[in-house]
Order: C-alpha cells, then structure tokens, then sequence
DNA sequence: TCAATATTCAACCATTCGGTTGACGTTTTG
DNA sequence: CAAAACGTCAACCGAATGGTTGAATATTGA
C-alpha cells in the first residue's frame, strides 16, 4: 500500500498536517480532538485528514459516531529511503534537532489528554 | 541556512523536481542540460530550478553565460530528521523520544543508514 | 559587429489548494 | 422522541502551482 512520493510530500508540506501528525505521535485521537488546538474549522480539519489518509500517513477508524485518527509511520519509509539517497549529509547534531522538536511539535499537547478512548 | 519544511516538502513534492535532483547527484549541470530529458519547456525548468534554490536543495552559480546547478543535499538533513521521528520511533511518547535521544544521540547518530563508510 | 547560445521575464491560462459557510446524515443521550 | 454531538459534503472563494509562449538580456564566438 505504497503511495507516491508525490502524495506524501505534499501532504508533509503543510504546518497543519505535520502538526496533526506530532499530535497523533502521542495517541490515536477523534477529529474533532485533532482541530482542538487549531483556528480553522473543523470541516477544514477534516480535509487534511482527508489528505493524510489518503497519503497513508494516517488511517481512520469510525466506531459510533466518533472517528478515530491513528498514525501511520510506516507510510514514511519509501520518502525516507528516497531521502538517504541523498544522504551524503553528515550525522545529525543534538543541537540542530532540539531545536527542531521546539520549533516544529506542537509546544502544549505534551499535557495530557483527557480524551479517554473507548 | 535552514529553510522551512514548509518550502522543502512542498519542493520534493514535484516529480520533476526528484528527478532533477537525481540527476544533479551524479554532477553540476547547466540549466540548458538540466532540461533536456524533459519535454517541458526550458523556462519551466527554469521555474522548477528557481524553487529548489529557493528551497536550499540546490545552488546556482553563473559563470560567464551559463548558470551551474549544484545539489546541496545537506537542506535535506532537517526534513529527513523531522521524517525519522516518525518513522523509526512510532509510538513513543515525546518525553520518551527526547530520554532517548538525549542518551542516544552522542553515542550513535540518526542519521541512520549507515552509508559504506569510505 | 552580428548571430547564436544560455537563461530569465512577463503575461497568461487551467488546475489545485486551503480555507469558509451552511446543510445534511448518523449516532448518542436526556 | 427530540436534541446534541460528530463528522462530511457541496458550493464557493482567493491564492498558489505548473505549465505555455514570446520578448528581453547577457555572453560568447565567427
């Protein structure tokens, strides 16, 4: 179930989507949990989710009225391996990716959720 | 000089754009070369070559008339980190992922993939 | 000097993207 | 049953994207 390069990219190329990832690092979570922390509306959330389910990178799972977004890291490999080909680009710096976790995740989902599943 | 992921997904997320890349891996090219194998026109090429400056993936240099195009594949780093939280650590929570990049970093780097070594 | 080469620019076009709003179908709950 | 909660759909909008063509700008070579 391999998707082009193409689909992945562009679904990691937007803020919101890789924000939505980070949150779904943690844990699965329902739509209308994921556009929480957001501004736009949810039908708007429910587009990039729309995106990322059909990039692969996420799948979602309908029980009752609520649907479930679970990450699908798996979906990354074959972007990731196309990247190392490139790899001539020397060992990553602890510097350079904390940074990366400060700027990039999501500074305040780190509290809990109380969003208890099931 | 660390440009968004933003710029860099949305640069890779076009299969000509890969493709230029692939070719600029094997050496520096003119932009005139560079489009040969297409069958867009030059000026597109142009445009694409525009957007991986743009994006750090590759450089340009212009000697006398014509404008050298050189891969830069250190622009990849940060993307291909932020993709490896993902890929190689699902599931874990963050403060996890930082424990352990904390204590793992130093002694072997992410940077994965361990290339031939030379 | 004049013509060819290398590349970009500007205007245009169709399509996609990211967002909005309002209506709608389901499922749960009171 | 009726109302609330969950989520999507459809229509719309403005901006960005990826392509075109034709003219313009440098630079080189005969």
């Amino acid at each position: 179930m391999t998707m082009s390069l193409d689909i992945i990219f562009s679904a990691l190329a937007d803020p919101t989507r890789r924000q939505i990832l980070s949150m779904l690092l943690e844990d699965d979570m329902a739509v209308t949990d994921v556009s929480e922390p957001f501004e736009m509306s949810l039908a708007a959330i429910s587009k990039h989710l729309g995106v990322l389910t059909r990039s692969g990178l996420i799948s979602q799972e309908k029980r009752g009225r609520v649907k479930w977004c679970k990450l699908e890291p798996d979906a990354l490999r074959d972007a990731s391996i196309w990247m190392q080909s490139f790899g001539q680009f020397e060992a990553v710096n602890l510097e350079a990716f904390e940074r990366f976790l400060e700027q990039e995740l999501p500074a305040h989902p780190l509290s809990a959720k109380e969003t208890t599943p099931e």
